[in-house]
DNA sequence: CTGAAAGCGCTTACAG
DNA sequence: CTGAAAGCGCTTACAG
């Protein structure tokens, strides 16, 4: 059997009571029981139990991370910074992999719910949210409106949007479309469509946007590409909202004869450090990963540490132009 | 508060017993008393707590994964196929990224023991592995020897090295180095330079072997490929480790002027699905993932529900050459 | 078919 | 400075 409590407590001839308050620096212990105490956890292998004492204490130090799938460098990215800051702060990462779909997530949150976390960092449009509000628990989003009270954090969507379409329109594209998510989520994200939009009305320009379902299937994805190239003859300049898109269309380009970045110019949005590495020549908005994952996990602790200091409800982090060979 | 079970019971005029036991699926109830105590969960709210169930039961159904970091599109991808599986057989999963820090290890395998987690499955050569033995927690290794006991699954890598370095040579390359990971470390990787040196051997080639080091540091293997340039520029061919490893290579090929794949030839190792998308023209040696999590978990949860069927000490699935244009 | 009681492994208020 | 007792929210053996 694992050595309980009990066990440190004979070993060292104290009670359990003494025990605990060695374990958890509370009240008064002569040294001399304090080093007796470690010298017998020490000795009969010791690790205390977190479930008796996160029953106990009615808190678990656990976060909940719904993510659609860390196979996404963007997420996978993500989820690694999240668990990286989480452990530095004594929290832990219950992984949940929704892949955006609705029957998922609502067992997820289930789960997190039972599970007792003490707040969960959303990055997927989350319908499962009625359960979290119902129990009143910390939520925070990554780039989705979940609700009125739950804060929302990504990059500065509009902006990357704009930087993106200017750079098209300034480097003498006359054809630009952009690939975006669906309409009709409530994400941020969205901005950067919305941006793309505002940018080529004020320059004349007829904007037309496509839509790529939200599901990482890279069969799909692909077929949006090639009706895009079908129909748009002409095309010879794209805003990809992510760099797997964009280098799905540099490869449809290449099949297609098509030269980047002489007749077709391509920018893509994230700017992951695999992106980088796997394809450094693509222009891109850079995502700064690292910062939403630490404003996310900020904003949260303090609702889980019930600091009802004013929370803003939304966060724009900066973006970053990183201007390669594709445009 | 929350509702208990206690809650439950009151609203459903039984004892709590009861409700647990319509819970749980055990002992005789009736069919209107069920339907009563669900409708009282409805009417309250309730989920139970599963720190109180696991606490009981000496079981949390919590699975505790340990990766270098989920940034690296190979465990980006398997963690999520790792989740996923474990989802669907009602398993949770506790996240940790070590970046291969031994002090990082050894306090995640501590975490891991104190929140009673069922088992282990490690991505990383973990030295904390020692905490595990002591309580004798049920782990299996993906791609590291971690003792006789634990339990290996991963790619065939000696098939794999070999058939990456025998495409090399059929393709004509006359001066052939291998990129790999640090030799001190026990892992079947190791055999994906043993094939290459093995064939190299046999063809009457010298073989080179170039080690980078485990730290997913983009600048350090800068530096080494950079050297390797310098100090080989007869180089004509280039067996990479992993695939990201392989897109430096190229990177550097393209800064010097060697064209790919007539001056040099590159292969890689993973193809992952990221891979696959963000640099279609690799040519690679593709890892069975989703195979090599299912494997890992259904070795981890035998050894969980402790059925001691002989269970295989190595397990190597079977990888495929996937043949593009950079050799 | 259902309930009262004990126990899972901790922690803390209270008493000394 | 230290211990005995009650309780965190469940489950199950036992009794009825």
């Amino acid at each position: 059997m694992k050595p309980k409590i009990n066990d440190v407590a004979k070993a060292a001839g104290v009670s359990p009571t003494t025990v605990s308050r060695v374990l958890n620096n509370r009240g008064y212990i002569s040294k001399e029981t304090r080093e007796n105490v470690y010298r017998a956890m020490k000795e009969v292998n010791y690790y205390p139990n977190e479930l008796a004492r996160s029953l106990y204490n009615k808190r678990t130090n656990l976060i909940g991370l719904v993510v659609p799938t860390t196979s996404n460098p963007f997420f996978g990215e993500l989820t690694f910074h999240i668990e990286n800051i989480c452990t530095s702060l004594g929290y832990k990462v219950l992984l949940c992999n929704s892949l955006n779909r609705i029957d998922k997530e609502e067992k997820y949150s289930e789960m997190l719910l039972r599970n007792q976390v003490d707040g969960v960092i959303v990055g997927t449009h989350n319908r499962g949210i009625l359960h979290y509000h119902k129990q009143n628990l910390p939520v925070v989003a990554i780039d989705h409106y979940l609700s009125e009270t739950i804060p929302v954090v990504g990059s500065d969507n509009y902006s990357g949007g704009k930087m993106a379409t200017e750079l098209l329109i300034e480097k003498g594209c006359q054809y630009i479309v952009h690939l975006g998510g669906p309409r009709e989520l409530e994400t941020p994200a969205n901005f950067r469509r919305k941006a793309y939009e505002d940018i080529m009305k004020k320059y004349g320009r007829l904007p037309i946007t496509y839509e790529i379902p939200n599901t990482f299937d890279p069969q799909i994805q692909q077929k949006v590409i090639e009706k895009l190239f079908c129909e748009h003859p002409q095309l010879d300049g794209v805003f990809a909202s992510d760099d797997l898109i964009a280098a799905s269309v540099l490869a449809e380009a290449n099949k297609r004869g098509k030269a980047i970045p002489n007749d077709l110019k391509v920018i893509g949005y994230d700017g992951t450090e695999t992106g980088q590495t796997l394809l450094p020549q693509l222009t891109t908005i850079q995502q700064p990963i690292d910062l939403i994952a630490k404003t996310a996990i900020d904003i949260l602790l303090k609702k889980v540490a019930e600091e009802f200091e004013e929370l803003p409800h939304e966060t724009r982090l900066a973006v970053k132009l990183l201007e390669r060979k594709t445009t």
